[in-house]
DNA sequence: CGGGAATAGTTGACCACGCAACAATGTCGT
DNA sequence: ACGACATTGTTGCGTGGTCAACTATTCCCG
């Protein structure tokens, strides 16, 4: 085992305002979402991915994967969903195991009625403050820090 | 209310591999704490916190503020952190509602045990793929958001 | 084919956290 | 000095999440 290399001033300066933004930003999304459209950012984001896939639905596996979370943290985030009347349950014809989650019209207009005031608040609390020169490292950094997790 | 300027599709790749790649990075570090070190990351940052702290005790309100949860988290997380024997409580012989969170010898001990691996993680997964100027953007940018959020 | 292994989704048990309410204590203006 | 108000830490309650176990179904290889 070789002598641990310790973050410097500047990786700790990184690594601190890195973290407290996130869960800053993490934060202040997630009230801005339920205050104005009473769902909460984990649900919205479900909701995203469902509007994103064709047919507006997707298996139970594909939401959960898709959502970086657990296969029952899928199942409840679902049947919740589904008591809000945003979402269905589909069977499958082609796997009789499988299941569909299926944005329900009543889930479409929630999306685009929250929408815009989230948006609105992903710019003044991050797009805002980035340079496009910032914008672009951002993108580029995490893209690879990305790939290298999913390897 | 103006016409909502939604992202565009750069903006879009950049919120989403910020998103995913934070989501996937704190996840990693997360196990390899637990299963390293028998530690959540949660918990080690609050034993990072009482070990930078003078007398390596805080109060349990800066504590909060400190690792940016609630109050009852704290109060919560320390019962645990004692329970393992890692933090005691101190009454404040100051004012007599206050309570200060100390890290023991055992804490202490456990902390320089766990540090190492988590270094090693922190670097594996997000420094060593980040060039110097990916860095500096990073920094700055964050520390403008934080700054925005905490005002 | 047929049967073991893999996969899908759900559920139960448990844990962590936030909010609101609370008692105890401190602070401050008048 | 005293009463209104603020603050501290804890707790009950509700919520949301993971892990392991389970059933039902599908896959695949001998």
């Amino acid at each position: 085992m070789a002598e641990t290399r310790w973050l410097d001033d500047d990786e700790q300066a990184t690594w601190r305002a890195y973290l407290e933004g996130t869960r800053l930003l993490i934060h202040a999304l997630d009230r801005q979402l339920e205050t104005d459209s009473g769902v909460s950012f984990a649900d919205y984001e479900l909701l995203v991915l469902l509007s994103e896939a064709p047919g507006h639905r997707l298996r139970m596996r594909d939401l959960a994967d898709a959502s970086f979370t657990s296969r029952s943290g899928v199942t409840r985030a679902v049947t919740r969903l589904e008591d809000a009347g945003w979402v269905r349950r589909v069977e499958c014809d082609d796997d009789r195991r499988g299941m569909h989650a299926e944005l329900t019209e009543a889930g479409a207009a929630k999306l685009a009625e929250a929408a815009p005031g989230h948006v609105s608040a992903v710019r003044a609390h991050m797009f805002d403050h980035l340079s496009e020169a910032d914008r672009a490292h951002i993108r580029d950094a995490y893209t690879r820090m990305r790939a290298h997790l999913l390897g």
